[in-house]
DNA sequence: CGAGTTTGACCAGCGC
DNA sequence: GCGCTGGTCAAACTCG
């Protein structure tokens, strides 16, 4: 696997199709300036979507297609810039982008990607055999706060001191009781300021804090088509 | 008391 | 085959 190059700030993003929804904005600029943890990476991205230069189609967001539960045949209903983006998703090249947001450390090498849990205590507790891996999606940002705020909620249910890095990496579980999908945090050791951010599967559930915002806004649509 | 975190142990895969 | 490493489990613990 290869690691992050020297000096290699153009991490590509590459990823599942509801990721690049909230992230997609992020393919321009190298790293993105995590937002205040009080708002959310949902809010965030909307920000971004609609006003960061450079960004492919700036302020065409999709917002239907994010309220919708996204499953396996989500990227059916995408918009085609997003089929063109969930087109792009390829085991290769999510596993390219693990292993270079994750220098150093070895993250992302052979041994990693593509580990998945089975469920049940018996088999081997989850290592077994490894499957097609999950997409995975990983990229930066520079932040001093380990955990980006993305909207959804997940439970810790690991950390490990990694090879070659002061910073231990830590493992979270979306906590939807529906969802699987997990997620890797570690900070990187050349640069402590970066936090490195992968995440494996697809949520089938929409952004709950998106749609906190949103609520009320929706309400308010229902009600004025219903005049 | 339930949800989330911490942390040591366990296990599979990989390289030598 | 063995040791190293990463990923996960699960009991204990903390917090609201």
């Amino acid at each position: 696997m290869e690691n992050l190059r020297e000096g290699d700030d153009h991490l590509q993003l590459q990823g599942d199709d509801e990721l690049f929804r909230h992230f997609r904005y992020m393919q321009s600029p190298p790293l993105m300036e995590q937002q205040p943890p009080q708002s959310s990476t949902c809010d965030a991205a909307a920000d971004h979507l609609g006003g960061q230069p450079g960004m492919p189609m700036p302020g065409l967001v999709d917002w239907a297609s994010l309220l919708l539960p996204l499953g396996p045949g989500a990227a059916a209903g995408s918009t085609s810039q997003q089929q063109v983006a969930a087109g792009a998703v390829g085991e290769e090249m999510v596993s390219g982008v693990t292993g270079a947001a994750a220098p150093e450390s070895g993250a992302g090498s052979s041994s990693g990607v593509g580990r998945e849990e089975t469920k049940g205590k018996s088999s081997a507790r989850g290592r077994g055999s490894r499957k097609a891996s999950r997409p995975r999606f990983a990229f930066q940002t520079k932040s001093e706060n380990d955990v980006l705020d993305d909207g959804y909620r997940w439970r810790k249910y690991g950390q490990k001191a990694v090879k070659n890095s002061a910073f231990p990496r830590s493992y979270y579980r979306c906590t939807h009781h529906t969802c699987n999908v997990k997620k890797q945090v570690q900070r990187l050791a050349k640069d402590t300021s970066i936090v490195v951010t992968t995440y494996e599967g697809v949520h089938n559930h929409p952004c709950e804090k998106l749609m906190e915002a949103l609520n009320p806004i929706l309400r308010q649509l229902q009600f004025l088509s219903q005049l």
